[in-house]
DNA sequence: GATGAATGAGCGTTCATTCAT
DNA sequence: CATGAATGAACGCTCATTCAT
């Protein structure tokens, strides 16, 4: 019955429930788009399916609507995710590191993955989305992936390392391929881009446990 | 009368020959710190010291100026920096990879680590810009490390692998903290990072090696 | 409050309907009196009664402006004026004429007589407008009153004459007479200008048929 | 020897003292071009072969180098020519039109025939050009013609006519022949343009002169 | 609530004018 | 005198935000 958008068929009640909602999911898609400056607020609404003056309802101001929007795809889906890692900590490594695979190719997957080009574009000039950003996803993150490799470590499992680096050594490469796919990724044709990124981000966590192994050279 | 202020030290010749680069410097600073589209034109004017009418005496409009700086330092600085990396591509992959690491240090210390904020930000809005990154500085800078990598192989210093995957495990973090720097790395505190970017760039280069030596994990 | 100062009395629709209208009398008045390149599109905008930014609500740009004024003046009141003169272009010559000269003193009377000054002065600039007057006004203007005189030689009431002479003859002057009123009629003190244009629309109409009549001149 | 402009044969010393007039030419060339409002000094500085600043060594704004042209155009080349045409005032009406149409027709020949898109243009903009045009030029020509024609009433070689009517009837056509030359006829193509300057200007005279003589309408 | 017409501060760009060379 | 680099006021146009309907 709905020609295009399925939205319609809910009645009028729940799209008014919905609305925060698509009205997050549409901005983080044009703010990821155009960057937060080149983004106009009408858009955001019209791809909402709403007017301008709807948005305003739900949120004062564009900076605001920004903000909430990191706080909603970091907040709740992030923190979501690391505690379903963090479940799985004590695991052997092969099994928490593939829960740790997973976990980032579903965020790659997701929408949710451009957040982190709004971070790096935006962290400059709205330093309280930057200090959210640290204290609630990095500093956190970080400490779980370094937990897990301690654990390792006092296991006998991993080589003693610098926390710190191999942390960043295992988790830049994965946040800068979600960078990758709202930046040049999206404007690039298919088939220059050599490498997949669910298997890039199996071999290179496998990479970075490899150099970490204990028993794992083993040489010739 | 102030030493300091005194441009009539400069001749006028002097300083017109001058003025691109100070303007492109003046430019990268703004355009990194708050954005392409939040920078004022004059702004970037004041930077390097002119009016904003003079911008306008050396390039045509706001968009083409962001392309001047983003050809300047990467087609200039970058490009330099390749050759060099270059030359050394034959050697044992220990040297090669460590004037990698000191290319990738200086590239660090240097404004023009600014330029990576740039591209991911700006790349999705002017496919010009992203299509001279690709074929320019992506294309041959991966292959160059590829080239180094497949080397090692053919020699037996390596282990075989999927060469775009550990190029990208290798350069992917390098590029991250440039882009961090630019980043969240200006909104925190100097002692709520953890890491020293040069060491952190010997320490990762050092991590992937290892993982690829074919004699490498030598037991504890 | 006040009767006169109340906007309010407008409800928004009727406003939004009036509006282009509006805006195109506004957009005549200052571009004839200062010359389009000399006016500010919010001086437009303030004597239609509104704002900067509502101007660019109805036309996109200034120079859209200019041709929507000149489409909307010659367009629809000459052709309108045209059509009601071709009505008559069978008739009695001695009738045929003083309509045209009723509609010549009407269009005098008219703020539209302003259209006359803008294409001469910005024909140069836009082509298009150029091209728009030749064949929608000019062409078929002369082609009116060609055919009048032509008719009028044809029944042997008029002598033979080089008809596109003629019609110069007789049109140039209250195309002139538009201009002056908009030019240097618009800065001479009432009593400096010694003529009355509806006398001498009637006049020079009467001058140049008197020259045409067969049994007008007779030989000395 | 000198390649296109002749002038470089001229010494510096001749140059420099036919600077103004060069000026003038370039300017009246590029204002009746563009519009004066849309005419950049440096376009008329180029056209002239000096550059900028030089321009300001000789006028000190760009509407006093406006004013500096219409007076020298209207000042110089037209006075000379009402002179001449004064001395034929008395003569037969055949010789003194013919004297007026030859002037005219010289008049239409050369650059100087856009002083009068200038004065059209800008007479509401320069009130002083105004007064300047009214009192110089337009009320010492109409004066003349309309001796002229006061004449051959008087000797009875014309018809009592309203003076003033008859005078527009006359001149009206001949100055909107020039403004037609750099308005609409200078982006007309060739063909187009179906009427001959120089014999539109003899027959209009003729048939102006024709509506007038005595021995010509004689009733029915 | 929802709409979208209206506002006006803000910024990119131009160009007349100045002045050191 | 001549130059052309530099200036900054001015103006076209955009878009976040408001508010009458």
């Amino acid at each position: 019955m709905s020609p295009a958008a399925a939205p319609s068929a809910a009645p009028r009640q729940r799209r008014k429930e919905a609305r925060p909602q698509e009205l997050l999911a549409a901005a983080l898609e044009v703010f990821v788009e155009k960057g937060f400056a080149n983004s106009r607020s009408e858009e955001v609404a019209a791809r909402a399916g709403v007017s301008k003056g709807t948005l305003y309802l739900y949120y004062p101001s564009k900076e605001e609507l920004l903000k909430a929007v990191i706080r909603h795809y970091l907040g709740d889906e992030v923190a979501a995710g690391g505690a379903e890692i963090a479940q799985h900590a004590d695991d052997d490594p092969e099994v928490a590191f593939g829960v740790l695979a997973r976990w980032w190719q579903r965020m790659y997957d997701s929408p949710a993955s451009g957040v982190f080009k709004l971070i790096v574009t935006e962290a400059r000039n709205f330093p309280e989305i930057s200090a959210f950003y640290v204290s609630e996803v990095m500093v956190p993150g970080e400490r779980l992936i370094g937990q897990m490799i301690e654990r390792g470590i006092a296991r006998g499992q991993l080589r003693p390392a610098t926390i710190a680096h191999v942390t960043h050594s295992l988790l830049l490469p994965l946040v800068m391929l979600c960078l990758h796919k709202h930046a040049l990724g999206a404007c690039m044709h298919e088939a220059e881009d050599m490498v997949d990124p669910h298997r890039f981000i199996d071999d290179h966590i496998a990479l970075v446990v490899r150099s970490l192994r204990i028993d794992a050279p083993l040489p010739k």
